[in-house]
DNA sequence: CTTAAATACTTTAAATCTAAAATGTTGGAC
DNA sequence: GTCCAACATTTTAGATTTAAAGTATTTAAG
């Protein structure tokens, strides 16, 4: 990439015709920063650990879930679909990541665990991860940091409490 | 969807740990309203259009620029990679709603733009699409609305201003 | 002029993703 | 108990995506 200014005025929201309204520049805007920001950690995932993004977010999931999640927990809040989610256990389960336990009262239903390998594998990344978001998002004062929270919370209700 | 408030709290910033950061908090956030956002924009425009949020996309950023696109300015303002565009490109050229006209000058490249068909196909979906949006970001104010511009201008700077 | 690097685009191979169909399981109506 | 709808997951088929290799063209250095 040749030209940093260059390159940041030819995305999403460039060009931009006087008539086109808020809310468009708004979400164009939200997607340019969603991007953006998930294009740095795609790169840096393979390179540094060779691994991909759903990957690492299955995995993150799991840690964040001591007690493990079901497929359809994990699909839920990956917000991808239930196909997606039984392909990407099938190969952190042959690298030995995960476990997919049979739950006793359910036999429909698999509770999904990390290993302890994957669990420490898992630590290794989460701490560069934080690191490459802390750097990317470093620019915000916490004062702002809070003023978005509250922002995209009250974007995110607005948007779920919408029907279909 | 049983429980809309069940599915907004599964998804990816449910259950985060004390500990994580609240960098990783905003960008989970902003992930989350990201994705929710596209999800909807993809069904209807998969319902009533049937067509994809990456064609819209293209065609979008064709309707935007009146001259015309190189596939190279294509791929930058789309945010995906080449190989991604030419297949795009491939489809919407047989289906007459784009030319790829030649560049006197340089045998390489390629000026994409709208035809009249594709223009006008183009306008319906742009109206529906930008009735969607507003629907999803109506909940915010105006003076919401330039906040969190004015934030995320300020994040995608910072972004942007990283080398590699 | 010749050659090599850079550029614009396409093709390829592999992974991901989706929607929909298929499989197996559960629970309740009757 | 039987049946049927709902549920949890997997499988399937097809589209999309990416990174990297390949092709063709341009530019510029020697």
């Amino acid at each position: 990439m040749n030209d940093k200014a260059t390159a940041v005025e030819l995305n999403h929201e460039s060009r931009l015709q006087i008539e086109d309204h808020q809310s468009i520049r708004l979400w164009l805007r939200l997607l340019t920063c969603t991007n953006m920001i998930e294009q740095r950690l795609r790169a840096r995932l393979r390179e540094e650990f060779a691994t991909t993004l759903p990957r690492f977010d299955f995995m993150a999931q799991l840690d964040r879930a001591p007690d493990g999640l079901t497929m359809g927990e994990l699909s839920q809040r990956m917000m991808v679909s239930g196909g997606n989610v039984s392909g990407i256990a099938n190969q952190l389960s042959g690298e030995g990541l995960i476990d997919r336990n049979p739950v006793p009262d359910n036999r429909r239903t698999l509770c999904v665990t990390l290993t302890d390998k994957g669990r420490s594998r898992f630590a290794d990344m989460a701490a560069a991860h934080e690191r490459w978001v802390v750097e990317m998002l470093g620019d915000l004062s916490q004062a702002e940091h809070q003023q978005i929270m509250m922002h995209l919370t009250k974007l995110k209700r607005g948007v779920a409490a919408l029907e279909s």
